[in-house]
DNA sequence: TGAAAGAATACCAAATTAGTATCCATTCTG
DNA sequence: CAGAATGGATACTAATTTGGTATTCTTTCA
């Protein structure tokens, strides 16, 4: 259960964009500033361009930069942008190719899991991810909330 | 984002194997059962045996039961028992391969969006798993969650 | 008009993961 | 005690996915 290297060069280059603000950045000063190789991130730019994350300018003086503020910018959309509808299983995803779904009783109980699995990466904003210390007070009401979880859980 | 096809198959052998109780399955039982392939189900066993999930006994009449009851088995340890401890990238994995941690300033703040994801799968068990009506309440249940969430991320 | 950018397409390489086969160790039963 | 039925361990192969690269086209500014 990881994300893909292209997600993480995602969060790189946002994290890149969200310091340089308003300024446009090409694809080469992003490369290097992140460390991503150049053609590859050509590739992962335009994949945040497609998501909507990030705005582009083309032809000369053109280049990149964040289409919303990084409040605004929520974990899952970046993943999802990467990787598709976040579903842990094939089951889950709506072509599934599960051959043993007639077997499978299991096969539509997963939505609820990436149900909540999609709130909480929903949750978590790009400003979250940038600021270790909002990520530890994230974690810590986590903690509360998951004594919640286990009082509705049925056992 | 996704669990491989092993841990999915890891579930559905424990739902098999919560379903007939105390009476020994043996591999071709649960391979037949589940529609597992036989040799790949004979790895998913060994995996679930070492993770202490699944018990088994060896010789003539031999087979396996769960080790705790469902509602014991949380979706973390089944994670974590095929694909190791939960990390979403690289950098946040202890022998970090990561060569550009250097000039990358999130390294350390997966961190805590890990503990998080970590402290969701650790509250469903696979009782949850099996009954989706409880999975929807456990779903409700983060929605107001989620919140609260909100009032502590930093923006 | 030419240079400096991004956009689009197609392709290749490498790593991971799924799946299989083989041989060994244990335990029950007659 | 022997043999059959089972799980355990190891090594190998195949397939899929993913990451990375190259090439060509389009847009915009000076």
């Amino acid at each position: 259960m990881k994300i893909g290297k292209l997600t993480d060069y995602g969060v790189l280059v946002l994290n890149h964009l969200a310091r340089t603000g308003v300024n446009l950045q090409s694809t080469e000063e992003i490369a290097t500033a992140t460390g991503i190789p150049l053609p590859t991130a050509r590739k992962v730019m335009r994949t945040l361009v497609d998501a909507g994350l990030v705005l582009a300018r083309r032809g000369a003086k053109g280049g990149y930069r964040l289409g919303r503020s990084p409040a605004q910018i929520p974990l899952l959309a970046i993943v999802e942008a990467f990787e598709g509808k976040l579903t842990l299983t094939e089951c889950s995803s709506t072509e599934s190719d599960c051959e043993i779904t007639e077997q499978c009783s299991l096969a539509g109980n997963w939505v609820g899991i990436n149900q909540v699995l999609g709130m909480v990466l929903a949750g978590i904003s790009l400003n979250d991810i940038r600021h270790p210390a909002g990520l530890q007070r994230l974690a810590d009401s986590f903690k509360s909330s998951n004594e919640h979880i286990h009082l509705v859980s049925i056992d």
